[in-house]
DNA sequence: AATGAATGAGTTTTCATTCAT
DNA sequence: GATGAATGAAAACTCATTCAT
């Protein structure tokens, strides 16, 4: 019998090889090859298990969208508070983990594939409507009406940070983006409070 | 006679078509073949205007950044408020010109281009600097040292919204635009005002 | 306990799979996979039975001129008459088990593969050969020295009619197909009474 | 102003070597820097003239199939008997222009080609129709109803002969191929004679 | 015996760039 | 100034074949 289950392994492998190499480059303009050879293995076999390099970067960008998710999920278990489950949808945004530069560069060609590939623009819009829809549904209870337009800042102000994050800006850390993006909150929650 | 003076012409008309084809298509990805029959001529002689692909692309650049730049100074001509100011540059953000699907399009792959040449993340960087430096400027006498994060908020809001245009999100106008961050500008001016 | 006596299975399976497959897509471009997968194994199976792609394609040449071999023979089994047994000859030719599209589009290649493979060329060589002799044979009783003349216009005949059937040519059964070959012996046979 | 008029230049460079590395080799497996190579110029450029391999065969096609069309009607010209002019018709199939080894060995790749192509099977029925024609045409006055079925097995004469020239057959020339049809035809005809 | 894993060699195709006119 | 001609270099993708288990 042969060796087995390599699939899963180097599937996992290349995902991460592609958005490590377009997270470093900064662009989709990486051959099959250098992720091939990042992950260890063939461009050939890259195919095999991918098909094309489209749907490698697809894989790629749906690994990058559920580690988002999962960690958004994961920070908001067993959170009641309205107030304190959006400071955890944007904690996680700009967590550790996917707030590393390769990670947001790599995102932000993702943005720009999503003009191109209709798959990618879905993957993309569905992401884009889950966090808007969480904090939505935060918000709704605190600022009633205002809720969707200040849902649309926090998302924008988040994607603003995650560019500047890609060009490597100095003295952008998560943390300065969360208390950046928190401090928004506050204002708008506050403003709700003003007669 | 020698056709006398096509030097700018020819220049322009190609800066244009690259803007139009990388706004039309989302992506770098045109050849200067596309560009050039755009505007209307051979590729070789795009070559012998620009010497190469990426000077096409940088003076593209510039030329959107110019666009930009130009309409800011002539909206805070004679301003002298410093709310009033602060919103002129946000209106010319999302101007008519400047917020063209296409042309912000165009903006969103330069971003991308700045991960890769030196020379384009330098004219960010002066973009960027000035927008800064010129929301700062009037922010201060508003907010004194809480100036420089609400400048770094109204920017990343910007991109952010960009962003979301390129896109082609829907129901995304400029003046939803501006109305958004000009409502954030008030929040964070009336914070100020509070004890 | 081992599987014994697979060998010859696998084989046969692989030649009969090829056969299919080179018929079915009218060209020697198929791969071993489609071959192995539709014979029902993997392809590394079918390189261990066969040692190359080559060798597989050679056998499977070898089955269908042995099939075809095998059905002249006993169609001439007990046959006497010389034109009787010419027509048993071409009988066999159009008969529903050679004529089939597939198997005749198969036939069509193998010619091509002749032109590059010596090996296929030998084998096409003989089977013409042993076609030629039979008719000749019995041709020779009948029309003298035009006999030669008249097998190389028979086996013409035969293949050009082969060809049209590759090319999936409507109205042409194996019936209408014989028809117009013993036509032309009859007529071949009748000039000879003719003083 | 550039060096002018290459192209019609180019593409008959391109097509004669395709033709003559298909009839060489007996096999449509020949690359595009195979043939590029022999035309005298790279693959990048018999790309840019032709667009994709494909069209590059089904020009070439179209040549071979116009050089025998051209003879044909040459051949006619001015002909006026039936018998006369059908012989005129198998005469140019066997010329010394057409019946070139390697033309025919490309031919007979053009046949394979036509079960994958739609476009090269459209090419070849309309040059088996109008071959049909022809020969329907001046054999009906000769010989009735019997003239579609002779016509068909002209045709297959033809076209069995052909690939017996493809393997390169020995002591097949173009003058005894005539004969050969030649001799069919006589009989075909003189069979009506007969009471 | 049997197969998933793996790859080297090769093919089509694209394109920025150069050149001769 | 202007362009058709031309190509080298590279990229995606394919596939026969080998290998370890």
């Amino acid at each position: 019998m042969p060796k087995i289950g390599m699939e899963p392994i180097r599937r996992r492998a290349l995902v991460d090889a592609a958005i490590a190499e377009i997270g470093r480059t900064g662009t989709l303009d990486v051959t099959v090859s250098q992720i091939a050879r990042k992950a260890g293995m063939s461009s050939a076999l890259a195919h095999h298990y991918f098909g094309s390099k489209d749907q490698m970067f697809l894989s790629a960008m749906r690994a990058v969208l559920n580690s988002f998710g999962t960690e958004v999920c994961s920070s908001l278990r067993g959170l009641a508070g309205h107030k304190e489950r959006i400071l955890a949808v944007i904690g996680a945004c700009f967590s550790e983990q996917n707030f590393r530069p390769e990670v947001v560069a790599a995102w932000l060609n993702f943005y720009v594939l999503a003009q191109t590939s209709p798959e990618a623009r879905r993957l993309l819009t569905v992401y884009y409507r889950r966090l808007n829809s969480n904090l939505v549904h935060d918000l709704r209870p605190l600022i009633g009406t205002r809720a969707p337009g200040t849902a649309r800042a926090i998302a924008a102000l988040i994607d603003g940070l995650y560019i500047r994050q890609a060009l490597r800006e100095e003295n952008l850390t998560g943390a300065a983006s969360v208390a950046l993006v928190s401090s928004y909150v506050e204002s708008a929650l506050s403003q709700e409070a003003r007669p």
